[in-house]
DNA sequence: AGGAGAGTACTTTTT
DNA sequence: GTACTCTCCT
């Protein structure tokens, strides 16, 4: 038991307590993926066999991130461990079970493309308009009550969730939502989040069947137990009812996916529901200097709604956090940018010690552009996945037509595509026609003869097409790929455009392929010894919930990582800038209407500074540009709300670090410098912009403006324009105030008389 | 039916 | 600025 050795008391004791229920809190940085990976390890050294043990993380990553290290830890008996995404998991159990619930065998997975795809079809045939349901928010209304196990029927009859729909202008949200399901289901497909409700039901109403996973299932664990929502929960519940040997593992100051129905009472909910739960506190963080744990602490204690945890760390005091301003978010980029390049001079460090954390995926453009210029190498995580790329979808939806041609949403990509003279007007009547019948279209294609229709000549050969693609569905699923592409003329028609974009097209579908192959000659070898084909469905499976890092090869690479806060959460890196601490964006526009909102956008900034171990940079800029021109912005709250004794501001171009964001100014001194005092004016409520000193000043015509011209500014007083630069709306001046140093105007904001 | 050009709406975050 | 949609022309 020599791994027992190595673990702190409070992990130790979390480890050996496999019996029974058990709840770990498990500040950020505490070892919780030891703990996690140790317990696995003592389980099978106590006897289990790892079929047995069912572990579940709600992300990719973290699925990844822990087989890894259970094999590293417990060798190849923890391949057999039940471990995977929640999804991936319910997946797996539901394509061996589905038929019992109606659905087959091979029922495709909606991704979220394809649902909000059926939603606006929906809404075209009910002459509804999109504007008024928009498609990505009644998908986010149905994934709401599905998460909450609500059906399209039970819907309708509660008279309260009707009744907002009423209030909110969307009468009809209901008639949809009924309507999506039955397409779903006439389709063969499920979505996210019926792989969640639908393996609720399997077990609600099959319990043979969950007696059996029950019986299998002897232990239980739950990695970022405070992301569960409730349908995840009420299932675990189930299959954790037996053996009760169930352990969730959370940090209820991390939970930042409420927006998708996470629920953070289920902690609350765990220790009502198992009385006899044990309770392990992991607070001793071995990631962190004290200067970066001290200060995520005094960030996080400003949420009223958390547990009492106390995170300490023995490791050295550190550095202090730096704060950089920037004028522009691409100015922001080079600062970053040259920062990380002294950093890694300094201290000899690689690349991959450093990451760049934002808020959004459309913040990495003016960081990427910075990157690139200083020639640092540098990946981008998240944003669009490879599987999610429309040539790839393209050539996807060939094989998910040919596996289950009742898949809707598939169908009507490649009909088609390559263009062969099924336009929209046929499209749509046979839809139409394939609805009134109560069938899939497939079936109205497939069987149009016996609804008295007689069809195009291009129909018909697209059915006898995808027909005699299915009759080779058994054999080796690389050779049947390669089949379908080449044979639907989609390679050719990728093959013949030559532009920039059309060619990367081209490699991204002849890297799908590969993929393929790679995963057909992976033979499975049976217990007498046979090998097996792998074939095309196989593949196919679970396609639609797998992510970029899935296929990634260059993990070790030495390359400075971007990616949004929230794929970040689970990770770690020595130096950590994060980007774009400014209101209306971190904490985002959208979370302010309420203060659970706001509580998650700081849990959010909890998160992305705990992931830094050694030194920590925020950064913002003044202003950034946003639908295409440019917005001031003003620093972030949170900045604010970080004790300054932590922070340490610091200018790496010029000497803006003196200039001031307002005309009250006060000189400020040492590690003030730089330091806003509008920032601190935020805490009042909503800060009204500073009122002109001269209420009767009036603008002048600012289009002829030139350099060295002398001009007044209503705040900043006199001064001499230094610079133009930018043509029309983004014209901008550069101009030194006697009193308020350089600044950069907009001229189509700024209010400027010309002396 | 299909493509090109113009117009518009948009930016949270992920399975 | 971009991605998607709509409309108009061939």
């Amino acid at each position: 038991m020599e791994y027992l050795a190595t673990l702190n008391p409070a992990q130790r004791a979390a480890v050996e307590q496999i019996k029974g229920p058990v709840m770990i809190i498990a500040g950020a940085g505490s070892g919780k993926t030891r703990v996690l990976t140790y317990r696995i390890v003592h389980m099978l050294r106590s006897g289990a066999d790892s079929f047995q043990i069912l572990a579940l993380t709600f992300t990719n990553k973290a699925a990844k991130e822990m087989r890894h290290r259970i094999m590293e830890a417990a060798g190849s008996e923890g391949r057999n461990v039940w471990m995977g995404t929640f999804h991936s998991i319910f997946a797996r159990i539901l394509r061996s079970e589905s038929e019992k619930i109606g659905y087959p065998k091979n029922f495709t997975i909606y991704d979220t493309d394809d649902s909000k795809s059926l939603i606006k079809t929906i809404l075209n045939e009910n002459k509804l308009d999109d504007k008024v349901y928009k498609p990505s928010s009644i998908l986010s209304r149905i994934s709401s009550a599905k998460n909450n196990l609500i059906t399209a029927d039970e819907y309708i009859q509660n008279g309260e969730l009707t009744e907002q729909d009423i209030s909110s202008g969307k009468p009809k949200f209901s008639h949809i939502f009924k309507v999506y399901q039955e397409r779903c289901f006439r389709a063969g497909a499920m979505d996210f989040d019926d792989l969640l409700v639908n393996t609720f039901r399997l077990f609600h109403f099959h319990p043979e069947v969950l007696h059996r996973y029950q019986h299998q299932f002897k232990y239980i664990m739950v990695d970022e137990f405070q992301d569960t929502n409730h349908a995840q929960y009420m299932i675990l519940k189930k299959l954790a009812a037996v053996h009760e040997n169930i352990a969730v593992v959370g940090d209820d100051a991390q939970s930042i996916y409420a927006f998708r129905g996470a629920n953070i009472r289920n902690i609350l909910g765990f220790q009502k529901d198992y009385t006899d739960v044990k309770i392990f506190k992991l607070e001793q963080n071995y990631r962190s200097t004290q200067n970066i744990v001290n200060a995520a602490s005094s960030i996080i204690e400003k949420n009223k709604e958390q547990i009492a945890k106390q995170v300490w760390t023995d490791n050295e005091t550190g550095e202090k956090i730096r704060v950089l301003r920037a004028l522009t978010d691409n100015e922001e980029g080079k600062m970053v940018a040259s920062s990380i390049f002294q950093d890694k001079m300094n201290g000899q460090l690689h690349h991959k010690d450093f990451a760049i954390l934002y808020r959004t995926n459309a913040q990495s453009r003016s960081m990427e552009e910075a990157l690139r210029k200083i020639n640092i190498p540098y990946k981008i995580y998240g944003g669009l996945s490879f599987y999610q790329r429309k040539e790839v979808k393209d050539l996807l939806a060939y094989y998910r037509v040919v596996i289950n041609p009742n898949d809707e949403e598939a169908l009507k990509r490649i009909i088609n595509y390559p263009t062969r003279g099924i336009g929209k007007t046929t499209l749509e009547k046979m839809m139409l026609a394939a609805d009134e019948n109560k069938v899939s279209l497939w079936t109205f294609m497939d069987k149009a003869r016996e609804f008295g229709i007689k069809l195009q000549g291009p129909v018909e050969d697209f059915v006898l097409m995808i027909k005699s693609f299915q009759t080779l569905l058994n054999r080796n699923a690389y050779d049947v790929a390669m089949h379908i592409a080449k044979q639907s003329g989609l390679l050719k028609a990728l093959y013949e455009d030559k532009t920039i974009e059309g060619i990367a097209r081209y490699e991204n579908t002849e890297e799908l392929l590969n993929g393929i192959k790679e995963f057909s000659i992976e033979d499975l070898i049976d217990e007498e010894g046979v090998v097996k084909t792998r074939t095309l469905d196989e593949f196919m499976a679970d396609v639609a919930l797998l992510t970029n890092d899935d296929k990634d090869k260059s993990q070790d690479q030495d390359h400075v990582s971007l990616m949004t806060i929230h794929s970040a959460k689970g990770l770690e890196y020595k130096y950590v800038h994060v980007v774009g601490l400014e209101e209306n964006l971190f904490p985002s526009q959208l979370s302010l209407n309420s203060r659970q909102e706001l509580e998650e956008e700081r849990r959010l900034f909890y998160v992305a500074i705990t992931r830094a171990m050694k030194k920590l940079t925020l950064s913002f800029a003044t202003s950034r540009f946003k639908f295409g021109n440019i917005i001031n912005s003003e620093p972030s709250r949170f900045l604010q709300e970080i004790d300054p004794k932590f922070l340490q501001f610091d200018n790496l171009f010029g000497n803006r670090g003196g200039q001031s964001f307002g005309k009250d100014e006060a000189p400020r001194t040492g590690t003030m410098t730089g330091l806003p005092k509008k920032v601190l004016a935020l805490q009042k409520p909503t800060p009204k912009p500073a009122t002109p000193i001269n209420p009767d000043f009036v603008a002048d015509d600012t289009s002829g403006l030139k350099v060295s011209d002398k001009v007044a500014h209503q705040r900043f007083g006199d001064g001499e324009v230094v610079l133009m630069e930018g043509i029309g709306d983004n014209k901008k001046a550069t101009i030194d105030f006697t009193e308020h140093g350089r600044k950069v105007l907009v001229l189509k904001f700024a209010k400027l008389q010309i002396k």
